[in-house]
DNA sequence: TGACAATGTCACCGACGGGTGATATTTTTG
DNA sequence: CAAAAATATCACCCGTCGGTGACATTGTCA
C-alpha cells in the first residue's frame, strides 16, 4: 500500500472534480447571470479542463440539470408553511394562504440564484429550467393537497392562487432590475409592506361571503 | 437631368436601408428570440452590410432603441380603455379595473415581439428593454390620471393593481413556454376564463365595504 | 467635366463559443 | 513489478461574435 505520493499534488478524484465543476455552475450564475454560462466559462471558473464536462455529465445540459438536484433551489413544503405543519395546518383558510403568499415571498428573495433561473425560464426552456420546474409544480401540488383539499370552498382557489403566485413571481423578479413597479417601490420594505396588505385584502375578501369551511349555505352562484 | 440610371440595379436609399435594418430587428427576435440578436444575425437577414449598422445608427443598442420607437409595442391608453374612452370614463370603478384587465391580456397577448422583450427585460437591461419600460410607465401614470383619480377610495389600489398587473404580465409571458401553471391551463381559453373570473372576484371584492366613490362613510381602516 | 460626399461592399482582426482527438499522469489491478 | 484503466491536460478545429479599415460605386454640386 503505496498511497501516501509524498507531497501529494494533483489529486484526482472524479467525485470532488464533479463537485467543482456543479458549484461552479452556481458561481457563474450568481455573478454573472445565465448569459454568461457556458462549458468555457464553467471549467475556467472550476480550475479545471472543460472536456470533464463532456466525460462526467455529457454536456453542459446534463451538468445544469445535475446542478438542478444538488441545491435547494425551492422552498420545501415545511418552509412554505412557516416551519411547523402542524400549526399551520390548524389555521383557518384565510390564515393558510396569507402565511403562504408571505413564506412564498420570502423564500424567493432569498434565493437569488432561484430568480436568476425563473428570470431565464421566461426566455428559454432547457434541462434545468425544465428540472425547476418540475419541482415547483411538485411542491405546489403536495402542497395543495397537504393544507388545502380538507377545505371546502366554492371558489376557484386555484385562479387566485394562481394570479397572486404570479403576481409575486414577477414582482420578486423583477425587483432585481428595477426599482418602482406601477408605483410601488421594490426596493423598500415598505413598498413590499403595501403589497403584502394588498394581498391580504384580496384574501379575505375573496373568501368572505362565497365560502365556508362548513358548506351548510346554499349559495352557489359565484360570479355575477 | 441624367436621372434615369437605366434599369437601375442596386437602388441606394439611406432610409430604405435604415429601414430594412429597424424591420431585421423584429423579424429576427420574432424568428429566433433576444438570444440570436446582434449585428451580424441583422445584417445578415437585412441583406446589408453590419457596417451600416455603426454608420446610421452608432451601434446595436442604438438600432435597438430606434426600434422600440417605431412600432406599437406598448398599447395605447385607448387600447387599454376598450377603445371608447368617454364611454369608459363613465364605467363604475369596478367595471373600470375589470375592462382594463381584459383589455392589457388581450392587448399583451396579441404582441409577441413585446412578450418577447418583456420575457428579456427579466434577464437584462439595455435600450430596448429600458424604452419600453419608459413606455409602459408613462401610458399606465396617464391612464391613471385619466381614468382613477376621480374616485375617491380609502384602498391602496395601485398595491391592488401592481399585483394583478404583474400577475397578468408573468402569466402571459410564462404562457409562451409552458402549458399549465398552478393547475390552469395556460394555452386555454377556459384557462384564462378561469383567471379572468378570478380577477373579477378580486377587483368586487377588494372594493366592495372598503371604499364608495361618495366619500361619505368615516370608515378609513383598512386592513386590521 | 471633375471634385467630393454619400452609400454600400469586402476582407480582415482578435476574442470567444462549443466540441474533439491525442497525450500525459495517476491510480488500480494482476 | 508491469499492464491497464481511470483521470486530467493540452492543442487544436471550426464557427460566430463585435468591430474596423480599405475600397468600390453612386449621386451631387460647382
Amino acid at each position: 500500500m503505496k498511497n501516501q505520493t509524498s507531497a501529494g499534488p494533483v489529486v484526482r478524484d472524479r467525485q470532488a472534480t464533479r463537485m467543482k465543476l456543479i458549484q461552479a455552475v452556481g458561481t457563474i450564475l450568481s455573478e454573472k447571470g445565465f448569459t454568461a454560462l457556458g462549458v468555457n466559462a464553467v471549467a475556467r471558473k472550476a480550475g479545471v479542463d472543460k472536456v470533464l464536462i463532456y466525460r462526467y455529465f455529457g454536456g453542459m445540459e446534463q451538468l445544469m440539470e445535475a446542478f438542478g438536484r444538488e441545491s435547494d433551489f425551492w422552498p420545501s413544503i415545511q418552509e412554505l408553511a412557516g416551519g411547523d405543519q402542524a400549526a399551520y395546518a390548524r389555521l383557518p383558510l384565510s390564515e393558510k394562504l396569507s402565511q403562504l403568499t408571505l413564506n412564498y415571498t420570502r423564500a424567493l428573495q432569498s434565493r437569488p440564484l432561484t430568480l436568476e433561473i425563473m428570470a431565464w425560464e421566461m426566455v428559454e426552456r432547457n434541462r434545468l429550467t425544465a428540472e425547476l420546474e418540475a419541482m415547483r409544480e411538485s411542491t405546489i401540488m403536495h402542497f395543495y393537497e397537504k393544507f388545502f383539499d380538507q377545505h371546502k370552498v366554492n371558489v376557484d382557489l386555484q385562479a387566485l392562487t394562481a394570479v397572486i403566485g404570479a403576481g409575486l413571481s414577477y414582482l420578486v423578479t423583477r425587483g432585481r432590475n428595477i426599482d418602482i413597479f406601477n408605483g410601488i417601490d421594490l426596493k423598500s420594505d415598505q413598498g413590499w409592506q403595501r403589497i403584502q396588505a394588498a394581498i391580504n385584502i384580496i384574501i379575505l375578501a375573496f373568501l368572505k361571503d362565497r365560502s365556508t369551511d362548513k358548506p351548510s349555505k346554499g349559495d352557489r352562484h359565484a360570479n355575477k
